[in-house]
DNA sequence: GAGTCCCGCCATGGG
DNA sequence: CCCATGGCGGGACTC
């Protein structure tokens, strides 16, 4: 028997078929973006998990008991739906289209646009209403964006519904912090800093990636070694948690892949239930979302068994020898054939393949972010930890990529493309020339 | 078919 | 009791 879910089981479950009074505030809300769904006929969502779902009350009900007891599908149909979420990345004029795409959903998407709406001069608080209704989305999905950035230092919970905004330069810190931590609590065991269990050849690594971490280390011990927080209640299990374990992997290891597989079983815990396993590696994704739209990891593929994997960026650029551990890793980036976590900005109706030459260096730095880059909180999140040895590497790096942004412009013969491209291209531009200006420290 | 991850139900805990 | 929070897993979507 399910402790928790979907299933009914209870009085009290009963009950809440209707509307849970505690849910009200959200359904108005969600009735709007249901009938967006339900305006756009490609979408099947309604129809099967939403009408369908005995879980969830039909339409008609729902409309019913919820919204005042007084709109009909017609009224509610023409309601004024709020312009479409994260217009904000996708550059699409609000009142354009009113297609939903899963891709326009995506928590990558919508980190990208909570980051682009707060990291300004200014902000000092973030309130969770208010950025529910900013990006047009339910406050659940803004919970999952704030534990994961809480989590990287980004917000400080200061009362219920409102969040300190530390800003993206509050990022080094907290993972100096979680890395330290990671390796007082490595002491005892095993002895990260040299790699025991991490450094051995990668191939090897991915060549058995089922019984991978197994048979080269423990789950248990890896666990304890990295001094993993405990998930035994309800509160340790949450989505930060789980963030900053994930992060502890990355850290506190010389390794900077691990595949999605040795992920779920490290930061399990309990790695033989395979129904935890695969509601852990759910968590893994919604996280993986976030931080690859920061660019903290990317998504990699094992070139043959194609297992998903992780890819810590945030060091790379001290790690000046990471394109030599792609070729002897031999593993594939696709992130120029596959959506990465739903964090590519394309909406459906372009399909865009992107130009890795120039997106992937500099362009799509930016805009990938869509952060304004004119705040006091400017970060290269290429390397999140601020760790830059040499001050004026970041000014030079840039230069590097304006240079290969000017000499490399792909020729597109779709004009959406040409447009889109330019548009990237003027972003990038006015970005570079506010960096080039700056302080190299400050830059940093 | 496996991988990905959106969506929203509903349990929990604090006020 | 109300409300904020967020664990959790169904199932749609994508490759």
């Amino acid at each position: 028997m399910k402790s928790r879910g979907k299933t009914v089981h209870s009085k009290e479950q009963l009950k809440s078929k209707g509307v849970p009074a505690c849910n009200q505030k959200q359904t108005l809300h969600r009735l709007q973006l249901n009938f967006q769904k339900f305006q756009n006929p490609k979408t099947k969502s309604l129809s099967k998990s939403n009408i369908l779902n005995p879980h969830i009350p039909s339409l008609s009900t729902t409309l019913h008991l919820s919204v005042s007891h007084t709109l009909d599908l017609h009224t509610v149909r023409n309601m004024a739906i709020p312009s479409p979420s994260y217009s904000l990345a996708t550059k699409e004029p609000a009142s354009g289209s009113t297609t939903y795409c899963r891709k326009q959903k995506s928590l990558g998407l919508l980190c990208s646009n909570f980051l682009s709406l707060y990291n300004r001069d200014g902000v000092e608080t973030v309130g969770l209403d208010d950025a529910a209704s900013r990006l047009g989305v339910e406050r659940r999905r803004i919970y999952d964006i704030v534990n994961v950035l809480e989590s990287v230092g980004v917000l400080v919970r200061k009362a219920k519904n409102t969040y300190y905004w530390k800003g993206l330069g509050a990022i080094p810190k907290a993972l100096e912090e979680l890395k330290e931590e990671g390796l007082r609590n490595n002491d005892e065991s095993v002895d990260c800093k040299s790699g025991k269990v991490w450094e051995d050849d990668e191939d090897e690594r991915f060549s058995n990636s089922s019984a991978s971490f197994q048979e080269k280390a423990d789950p248990d011990s890896m666990h304890k070694s990295l001094g993993l927080f405990k998930s035994e209640n309800r509160k340790e299990k949450s989505l930060g948690l789980l963030t900053k374990n994930f992060l502890k992997l990355f850290l506190c290891t010389p390794s900077d892949t691990l595949s999605l597989e040795d992920a779920a079983k490290i930061l399990l815990g309990d790695a033989r239930n395979p129904s935890l396993t695969r509601t852990k590696v759910r968590r893994l994704y919604d996280i993986a979302n976030v931080l690859s739209s920061m660019n903290f990891i990317e998504k990699i593929h094992h070139p043959e068994t194609r297992k998903p994997a992780f890819r810590w960026l945030g060091m790379r650029s001290q790690n000046q020898s990471q394109s030599q551990t792609d070729s002897k890793t031999g593993l594939v980036h696709p992130e120029s054939k596959k959506r990465a976590f739903g964090t590519d900005l394309t909406n459906t109706n372009i399909s865009f393949k992107r130009n890795k030459m120039v997106l992937d260096v500099g362009v799509d730095q930016s805009v990938k972010l869509g952060v304004s880059h004119s705040g006091s909180d400017r970060l290269d999140l290429k390397d999140p930890t601020g760790l830059v040895d040499g001050e004026s590497k970041e000014v030079k790096k840039s230069q590097d990529w304006e240079s290969l942004a000017s000499t490399h412009r792909p020729q597109y013969h779709n004009q959406a493309l040409r447009d889109l491209f330019v548009h990237y291209m003027d972003a990038w531009s006015s970005w570079y020339s506010e960096v080039a200006e700056m302080d190299p420290i400050e830059a940093v």
